[in-house]
DNA sequence: ATCCCTAGCTAACAGCATTAGCTTTAAGTT
DNA sequence: AACTTAAAGCTAATGCTGTTAGCTAGGGAT
């Protein structure tokens, strides 16, 4: 009988498209497995383990995450950008959501832990966009830890289904958005 | 041999107490045992099983959460609320990160779900704060989702170490509250 | 054609959640 | 005070999942 011819990176992809259909939390060696046709302990040749593979869709993740905020913001700037930055984030989110799971549950293992270079990039991405409206240095920081725990926020709270009203979530992102984009611009160095 | 004389309530306690230092993902029954004194299937006579235990823990977080919330605001209003109802919450999440997930990844069962009246609860101590504000109806939903999306994100992102930078964390988030602050006053009837 | 590395397999083990059935506590009754 | 009884807690056993050990055979290199 013929070989699968795996290799880490196809299990990862395996894994992480289970994730997003299933749920992070159900992530199982068997599951993967099966999914790629071939029996549990197979695996192990490619991944040292669970934790292991759970780390590489976090990889997987923000990087992807990182190139999808980058692609969109691509030639925007201002609130253009960050409306895409947002626009971005969360579609990826919303479509990967065991991926996003995963990448949130993770933490640098090492110095040289390719996951911190990916969530490093990732975060430059989203930072990219503020540098449009010449905030403060001491201040751009702050912008961005609210930007990211906004859309980081939005995004997973949704994902679990915890906007029940029934006012249009669209809406209300984009309001959001509009509402920081303006805060943004008053902020601005015309300080006082 | 006397008996431990246990009830629902003590198990959910103990596990909520076991999560706050392991992290609910390492939640098990033998480890609540241990806590309680006592071998794992003896739980099984007060909880149903690991699922319900983990519900149960929401429902305390939810109860806990809104009551914190709903002090913190006690006899403030307008800005002050806002400050109030922020501290308590990244407090809370802070103190309480295992129940906090728990909260996080449950689901209402059914329509007479204890977890459902909780949450709904928990949700209205954070709308109260929005009051003071006097906004239009249909922005008052959007204002609450904003408000929740970026508590719930920093809160997490805090917790689970995503915030790398040395710029104070503490900084950042009354910024971040004094942001929404200001663009909430802005926001208010006089629109146009 | 042969050699060798290793992908993938089967078998076995360990840990955890859960169930079945027993024992005995301790509360309530007479 | 003796007796009855619902259930708290225990031991033993089952099943599922992650993981390891050791074997087998596929397929590229020589």
């Amino acid at each position: 009988m013929p070989r699968a011819g795996l290799d880490p990176a196809q299990v990862t992809e395996a894994a992480a498209a289970l994730v997003d259909e299933v749920g992070f939390d159900r992530l199982s060696m068997g599951l993967v497995a099966e999914r790629l046709g071939v029996k549990t302990p197979s695996l192990y040749k490619h991944v040292a383990g669970q934790a292991d593979l759970a780390h590489r869709i976090a990889v997987l993740a923000a990087t992807q995450l990182g190139d999808a905020v980058r692609d969109a913001t691509q030639g925007r700037a201002g609130g253009d950008a960050l409306f895409a930055a947002a626009q971005a984030m969360r579609t990826y989110v919303r479509a990967h959501a065991g991926r996003y799971a995963a990448l949130n549950s993770a933490r640098p293992d090492g110095p040289d832990d390719p996951f911190a270079a990916a969530a490093a990039r990732a975060l430059g991405s989203l930072a990219a966009v503020l540098h449009g409206y010449d905030l403060d240095p001491d201040q751009e920081t702050h912008a961005l830890r609210m930007l990211r725990s906004m859309l980081h926020g939005f995004s997973t709270l949704e994902v679990a289904g915890g906007f029940q009203l029934d006012t249009d979530v669209d809406d209300s992102f984009t309001w959001m958005i509009t509402f920081i984009d303006r805060g943004l611009r008053a902020a601005t160095p015309p300080a006082h």
